[in-house]
DNA sequence: ATACTTAAATTAATCGGTAAGTTAATATCA
DNA sequence: TGATATTAACTTACCGATTAATTTAAGTAT
């Protein structure tokens, strides 16, 4: 096993002390130039690494971040929602591009979840990322305030100017999909997912979708709203019973995509055709979303762009700027499974 | 700003000395079970968190496994392989289980890449990720052995024991889809992705492919073989020129999902009905393959057991201990894109 | 020639733990 | 009772960097 090269095995190779090793190495202008080509030479030849835990440890920074990525107990434990998968893409990216690492760390929401990253000095910050049941939440949030932790989370504003969320903009998102469809003829409109402050990002989304219904004189029918969490599955249980209901519909709003991707199975199942008997819409334009049949139409969330505004947020907070909530639009994609 | 409590604090406050205040919450049997339990008071009360830096370097490990994902420089940047996703959400569980954090790091593989986390002690070993272009590749592992860093890699069997890699069947995969759909009576295959040692694993799915024919007493037929990188575009790219080619066919092996989903695209623009006139493959069984149009028949890798085996591997070369390259079974997803 | 800058390096304190070595107090045994 | 074990604590060195404080040497001005 061959141990490690060291600050100060340059040191003696280079003649010189230790701390103008460290300062050579940085560039620091306090060095000779000649000195400080020997010393970068040396530690090249030696594949030298600056140990971080040393130089966090005296810097009292880590230049890390942590991902702290929370999924709906319930869903399946093989397959993470893939809305956020694509953020956590996004994050990574915009991560490296800042210089920060990213420590990803998968939790479930309601168990214990510990943010201990900024405590322990792995981290200097945190990104929140999930849907899930926030009023829970809000609680560990508090927390993270009291003890000063720097945190940005994924969602809409909660009206708290201590929580620091990037989010798109849901009640439009949710207006705009369900104005499209019933511009399309559409008048029955269904609404799956849950629809209390337990989940704000899909409240919004409801209030968005009233809102819309409402503009266009059509009366909201909260017998036809069923309750669902964001997974295939449970998409699929609420359209059940939305079919089994005997109301009348010929159109359905998925709070999500994957929500829209289960009522699509169970619509099949059912023998309802898509989009001739009833429209289908989502949110989130995941991956799967082209590839349904038909393919879905749902409003974009631009994940690139919130990745980058998360970290972003989240760095300014470090350095200890200000930084505000945000809410992105959401852009239209309409596909085939909403009749047009 | 409140400064964060220190072991010396806890010490202050408990009328003890520091060493047994750090041995205290360590549940070191050399300190008195009284002592003990009022040190965890009022490190509780405090909120105090070990410092991880400072306990790192102490102990010259991090506790920490980073993952390094490659990427096909050529691929969508706004969308990683769902594939790799898969494996990164089953590696973040089995590392947690395991008690390691995880940090995860993207590169482009034609850059040059870094991987100095265990050389900087971020990290006390390394997951490798990703296809790509493994002659290049090959330089950088011998590197990495060289300065006997701790590394496993998703991957084929290279044939040198200090490589580690775990790595689904490829061969026997190839051969299983294949032969599934020879047995529907098509005889005309095509198959779309790189056949080189540059991509061992898709070069081992061509070899079982091959083999299936051979056994059928079917000839293979070079002039239908495309090279493709594992995208959707790229497998799009290669059926068109399939079809361009003017060779009859009446089933295409994508060398992965995406590029079979490119594959599918491209047929259906050239009015070729699948699985009528056309059956369509893929390998890896990602999310998506289940709603493509017709649904996908895949070669299934568990990403689950995967991201296990992956993880416990590594693990055991950080502790000293013997790690093996394994090869998991693939398991065949008969869906409708093979007619059957 | 003396005093004063400036440049370039060194020395030493520090970050917050861990663990080996040592001491002090109590318990056990012949 | 004196010698030896055992328990539970304390002291101190150390991990590998960063950086403030200090020293040394050379250069400039009066």
């Amino acid at each position: 096993m061959k141990s490690k090269a060291t600050s100060f095995d340059i040191a003696y190779l280079a003649g010189v002390s230790q701390s103008t090793v460290s300062r050579a190495l940085r560039n620091s202008p306090l060095v000779n130039e000649e000195t400080r080509l020997k010393v970068q030479q040396i530690a090249k030849e030696l594949n030298y690494k600056v140990d971080k835990n040393a130089s966090n440890l005296r810097t009292q920074q880590s230049a890390t971040i942590a991902l702290l990525l929370f999924e709906d107990p319930t869903s399946d434990d093989s397959m993470i929602n893939p809305f956020f998968l694509s953020m956590l893409g996004s994050i990574t990216r915009a991560c490296s591009n800042k210089g920060y690492d990213l420590l990803v760390s998968f939790q479930q929401m309601d168990n214990d979840w510990h943010a201990d990253f900024e405590d322990s000095n792995k981290a200097d910050g945190i990104i929140l990322l999930g849907y899930g049941d926030f009023e829970n939440y809000k609680e560990k949030l508090a927390h993270l305030i009291e003890q000063e932790t720097h945190f940005v989370r994924w969602g809409a504003d909660v009206n708290d100017e201590k929580i620091i969320s990037v989010g798109c903009n849901s009640f439009h998102g949710g207006y705009q999909v369900t104005e499209h469809v019933i511009q399309n003829g559409r008048k029955n409109f269904a609404f799956l997912g849950d629809a209390s402050s337990h989940s704000p990002e899909f409240l919004e989304r409801y209030n968005g979708h009233c809102k819309a219904l409402k503009d266009h004189q059509l009366s909201v029918n909260s017998k036809r709203q069923f309750s669902a969490i964001s997974t295939e599955d449970s998409g699929y249980q609420a359209a059940c019973q939305l079919i089994n209901s005997g109301e009348p519909f010929d159109a359905i709003f998925g709070a999500s995509d994957l929500i829209a991707v289960g009522a699509l199975k169970a619509l099949l199942e059912h023998n309802l055709k898509v989009p001739e008997d009833v429209a289908v819409v989502g949110f989130d334009d995941i991956p799967m979303a082209s590839f349904t049949s038909p393919p879905m139409t749902t409003a974009k969330q631009n994940t690139i762009l919130a990745g980058e505004l998360l970290v972003d947020s989240l760095v300014k907070l470090i350095n200890g700027e200000e930084a505000k909530t945000i809410s992105m639009p959401t852009s239209l994609v309409v596909r085939k499974s909403c009749g047009s």
